[in-house]
DNA sequence: ATTAGCACTTAAGCTTGATGAGTGCTAATT
DNA sequence: AATTAGCACTCATCAAGCTTAAGTGCTAAT
């Protein structure tokens, strides 16, 4: 998003005339997915140019590796090079159409609930105007501070534990426990937890707990024992890997992946969540988008799409990211401020809810 | 599952010949999906027929609308009504095999959580195994009875409402509250619901409140106030349809659905989500394992799939349904017993979970 | 009742040739 | 020096025609 006028990836130097034949091909191609040909091009570029100039600019275009054939014949398509290039050059992404916003807005009203479900209303809305697939992570719990901890008895041998985060995050999971514990008891131990750990990191109170379960061996203090104990079934982390994935089926009828073999590979794609969820966690050392595109892409089986990421959250801390994969010939002008505003929304979203 | 001899869904009498030859095409057709002829039935069927006596059954067959022919030439396929008898007349279903059972019998280990996590990881079980896309539908909370509710205050005008009920289901919710209430007080809010309401169900709680709204207009009691305005909210059902689809790739992928117009359909299918819903409650009414053979199944999406379901819950109550969706053809003495297994192990781990 | 034999049907695969969009190169034009 | 016209060439796509293999229905023989 920065460079407009001379720079390709590798610093290629391009005249006005180049770019614009350049721009012309990515431009027919995003729409059609047909390869584009000189005669085509002489016509529907505004430049008045022979079929035969124009030839020759996009040899030059094939030589620097910006297009390629195809078949000997029948015109040529971009490269990821050239999208790059055209990524790149696009200084202000196109205005987002108001109706675009509204929808996007809305998410944010469905109603005060867990940060959970913003997220999954965040992903369904991305594949549905993207037509693609979505991405979504949800804030690292290890790394979201405790608001609340709660214990409550729901029978004998069984407490219903309740985890809210700064963040907004809730989370409950039930656990077992052979000692009989009233619902009293339970409550002091969470006043307890709350009093102590309220503000710290997930991360650091499970280590302070387990710190504690080492020093003080021969407790004395039973509530203190229980507390810890329960503390540490409480913040055992399962951390089950938080994306939201939708519109899979979206991106699999696209048109334009039609190769079986892509598919497949797209799919096994998807199934490696936890590499997915590293991909997204790179994407929040720098704010804003982020675009791979095509071979950029890490996992191999998403070399044949393009990813479009943003990151949302608040000035001092990015908590996730959003994103859709769609076609490398995908219409960037268009998805990318969808993606944009909608982390947008969701960081503004998710401020105005958490508790800080 | 019952009748095993005489019986296809009109009422045609087959003699034992003419069975096996229907068998075998249905057999051979499951696992090549290519039509099958009277030629290699001949050799694949055991019973020394010609090809040409086998042509004059089959010519039968067609006649009685149990097989069709693509084209003119090139062997015969068999009708939903074919597979309706396939079905009907597999007295016992294959024997699951030991793998199968315990890889079912795992996702009961998964630790003692959620009732919602245990739905989740069977449909990516049945999914998983089948190949196929999967369905779970989740408890309806309306009718789940009320095992504690707690609210927790988390900032100033915000309070965490936590539903357990009876049957396991664990449920938050923030709500939003003007009045600054103290934490103590939500206490005594809570423990007055739980103490009128436990065992009730939910549909009635609610009907209770509201009743009782309309009865205490002009309330003394602020506590009883307070509990009905909080409980009102708390029990207002947003009910989001609680349907688990797993395996959508796996269905689209499949290599005997290749319409490029059926697989539309299909994912138009499983957007309309209640409709699937409420397919699935029906099957509530009796219990046992249901098979709808493409056209059987009322929702249009589906008429070129069969879907098997089977419930799971206990003997008073069937509480859910868990689900099977892939191609007509597919092999259904593999796949009924996975389906069939499950929901007998879902029930069972439920039964332990369940706080009855 | 079963089977062999035969004429007929048809999808799928193959070759062939025409068409058209595209290409690179060279020579003429501006 | 840049642009363009002209030309020979390439190659995917399509339709037409042909062959093959698997299948069918029917009739007559077993």
């Amino acid at each position: 998003m920065r460079g407009n006028k001379k720079k390709g990836t590798s610093g290629d130097l391009f005249d006005r005339r180049t770019q614009q034949v350049l721009q012309g091909i990515i431009d027919n191609f995003i729409s059609t997915s047909e390869p584009v040909g000189s005669r085509t091009l002489s016509k529907t570029l505004g430049l008045s140019l022979s079929p035969a100039t124009i030839r020759n600019i996009m040899s030059d275009l094939s030589d620097q590796g910006y297009l390629t054939q195809v078949h000997t014949s029948g015109g040529r398509i971009p490269t990821d090079k050239a999208y790059r290039f055209f990524v790149d050059s696009l200084v202000v992404a196109d205005k987002l159409p108001e109706q675009l916003q509204k929808n996007i807005e809305e998410i944010s009203y469905q109603g005060a609930s867990a940060v959970q479900d913003l997220l999954i209303n965040t992903s369904h809305l991305l594949a549905g105007l993207t037509k693609f697939a979505s991405l979504v992570t949800a804030p690292k719990t290890s790394l979201s501070r405790l608001q609340h901890i709660e214990f409550i008895k729901i029978s004998g041998d069984r407490i219903l534990v309740i985890l809210v985060t700064k963040s907004g995050l809730i989370k409950n999971r039930v656990v077992e426990c052979q000692d009989q514990l009233s619902q009293e008891f339970l409550n002091s131990v969470s006043g307890f937890l709350n009093e102590k750990f309220k503000d710290h990191s997930l991360l650091e109170i499970r280590k302070q707990i387990l710190d504690s379960m080492v020093e003080d061996k021969d407790r004395y203090n039973e509530l203190l024992a229980q507390a810890i104990r329960l503390g540490k079934k409480a913040f055992e982390l399962d951390q089950p890997v938080e994306l939201f994935i939708e519109g899979q089926t979206n991106l699999l009828m696209n048109q334009r992946l039609h190769e079986e073999e892509s598919k497949n590979s797209l799919i096994r794609a998807f199934e490696q969540k936890s590499a997915i969820m590293e991909i997204l966690d790179q994407t929040m050392e720098n704010h804003g988008t982020r675009i791979f595109i095509g071979l950029e892409n890490e996992l191999s089986g998403l070399q044949e799409c393009s990813l479009i990421t943003a990151c949302y959250g608040n000035k001092h801390n990015m908590l996730g990211t959003i994103g859709v994969i769609g076609p490398i010939s995908m219409d960037y002008r268009r998805i990318i401020p969808v993606v944009d505003y909608t982390a947008k929304i969701v960081s503004q979203t998710i401020a105005s809810q958490s508790y800080d």
